[in-house]
DNA sequence: GTTGACAGACGAAATTCTTAGTACTATGTT
DNA sequence: AACATAGTACTAAGAATTTCGTCTGTCAAC
């Protein structure tokens, strides 16, 4: 296992969605789940989630007959991992462009911009 | 050519990024700048661009003996359309926690949201 | 007129991503 | 014991991405 770096892919990401949801699960359980909203082999899930254990996403044990998945990271590490490729890539690195093209684009509401100012200066 | 649709992908992005600097280039203006920050080949660049130029993001003309390439939209809307799907995809649609995460992270001060406010108070 | 520099067309190799089929194994059931 | 089932390993194939080489045409300079 490696150390996880950089970015996820969109179907990684899908399912690194539904494990730290679940908190850890097996791939039938994550099968089961993806499915719902999308067509989806169970072995593709296998395949991906054998590829996130390769990446260092994911760590597994066997449990009875299956294996258990547990995410590596918390999910807001990894988030802020790839907001911070994102702003990177997309912003040259400047976050403060896409708060104001989120406002535009009326993403984000002036309430909801409030309470995270009021969550600021909690935090101060 | 077709319609812009969707992403980019990170060099088809680089290269966006200089185009709409130079509001319009040559192949070799964007090769002579792109190449100042990593090696690249100038066919590389062309490729890219054609690539571009089909996926509907550029346009061209000839223009003596090269053809003069042009960004389609704006780059405020294209950058609008990715954040768009890196909100959908990261955050599940919501853009409030983006914000958070970037003020979690220090990316971006109390200085900078209070300006971004003052501008909403001043939108509306 | 030949040559050199520059532009584009074309093709293609290497890599990554996504998806899934097939074959084998272990386990629990009849 | 034979069989169905769940799970894994192995394999692979198509698409997208990234990168660049080679060939060809053209225009200017000598």
């Amino acid at each position: 296992m490696k150390k996880p770096k950089g970015k996820l892919t969109d179907t990684e990401l899908e399912i690194m969605h539904v494990v730290w949801e679940l908190d850890g699960g097996t791939v039938r359980q994550v099968y089961e789940i993806l499915n719902q909203q999308r067509p989806l082999a169970y072995t593709t899930v296998m395949t991906m989630m054998n590829i996130l254990e390769e990446k260092g996403h994911l760590t597994r044990r066997k449990e009875g007959r299956a294996y258990r998945y547990q995410p590596v990271r918390p999910k807001s590490q990894v988030i802020s991992g790839m907001v911070d490729d994102f702003v990177g890539r997309v912003f040259e690195g400047s976050a403060a462009p896409l708060v104001v093209s989120l406002v535009k684009d009326k993403k984000i509401s002036k309430k909801d911009l409030d309470e995270i100012a009021r969550m600021i200066r909690e935090t101060e």
